[in-house]
DNA sequence: ATCATATTCAATGATTCGCTTGAATGATTA
DNA sequence: TAATCATTCAAGCGAATCATTGAATATGAT
């Protein structure tokens, strides 16, 4: 006898997608989804977690509705299901930063030069990249390069810019992304390149975002 | 010893406010509270919960930074801490309506006649009140009409609309609104009034929705 | 066929969650 | 001061969740 009514299944079901995402792990798999679709093994090895415990997590994502799978071979591809989850994770954002201490202390802490380092907007830099005038850096790992990038954008992942920061020419400013708000790796890439004269800024969030707006993207 | 690093702590507490939309009770409370402020003992009651339980869910939704308090007298009401809390259920209800076959297999079952009875947009009610050739007609429970409604719009609680069907005047058109997208009492007030002959449609969405659009409300 | 690889499944134990009950706190009223 | 009302707290129990382990499927390669 369950007498719950129209509203109450309803809402049990958006629960089921609310507490899904509910998971620091799954959040993480999720960023990586937003990349584009990998398989299983490689998102775990990406979210650090076990083949089995990252498996498990993927489904519950598929059951919540937030991914889906595609077989290729004996390789099954996630992918996220809706663009739509990519604005559930902004309202996520704003509230945490807006209402939660925590986050606050978190981003002043870790992130503490995040207003000085004021982002570029997508609008910005899709402007200035048509003028030629800037050098757009990408720098997640080769693989999520590959599955979508910023058009014009070069890759020089975080772990190789060191050694290969030759490639870029001092004389154009530069706009750094990666894979989200929150992805360290633009802000080290910051950092680091202004201490060695660069003239670098970082652009607003990160690739899932700049493709969700429709702004023109590039596949190796 | 909590190597977290930066990422893993926000994505922690993200994940906080997740999982705490994800209990169905939460998410009802959610939308009462998307109506105004209201108590503690109020909100149980409209939820059907206990006190105690009710309290216990307002606590985490306070925590999770999705709700806040103010304390008058012996009262204390809650309040949304935030308007993208509605963001966030927008997104929880695309993503279900266009992933879950559940929530599908409900709407076609229990709201059958959605798309039949096409909503009003709230631009498009708007434009017609200004024109003031429509009725707009609020069938929510009268304490949460009194804490905010549509301008221009009168009170017919869905309990009493039976009965007090002769203050509506057949030759004007009416458009009924009531919680939110999936409140049961605004389909329910056009399925009844159709019967009687009214020319009446949905509104768009509820009032939280016509509010957090910057349109004009009005408090008794 | 046999083997290897990618993924999922099933079972276990530790932890957390959800609801109830009854007591405790805080503010108002008599 | 005592009594009352709204809300929160604390303890307890059953259910659900999470990570691990080892086995089971499924596809492709030898």
């Amino acid at each position: 006898m369950s007498s719950h009514g129209p509203k109450q299944q309803l809402f049990e079901q958006f629960a089921l997608i609310a507490k899904t995402l509910g998971h620091a792990h799954r959040l993480a798999l999720v960023e990586h989804l937003a990349q584009g679709e990998q398989s299983v093994d490689v998102l775990a090895q990406k979210a650090g977690l076990s083949v089995a415990n990252a498996s498990q997590h993927l489904q519950q994502l598929r059951r919540a509705g937030l991914a889906a799978t595609r077989r290729d071979g004996k390789f099954i591809f996630y992918r996220l299901a809706d663009p739509s989850v990519l604005d559930l994770l902004t309202a996520l954002h704003q509230i945490g930063e807006r209402n939660l201490s925590e986050v606050q202390v978190v981003l002043s802490g870790y992130f503490h030069d995040r207003d000085a380092m004021e982002a570029v907007t997508r609008k910005e830099l899709l402007k200035r990249s048509r003028a030629g005038a800037v050098t757009i850096l990408d720098v997640r790992p080769h693989d999520e390069f590959a599955l979508a990038h910023v058009a014009g954008a070069i890759n020089i992942p975080m772990g190789d810019l060191e050694r290969r920061m030759a490639e870029l020419d001092p004389a154009i400013e530069i706009v750094a992304y990666c894979r989200g708000p929150y992805c360290v790796f633009s802000f080290e890439a910051v950092s680091l390149l202004r201490k060695r004269g660069f003239h670098i800024r970082r652009l607003e969030d990160g690739l899932p975002e700049w493709q969700a707006a429709g702004l023109p993207v590039e596949r190796v």
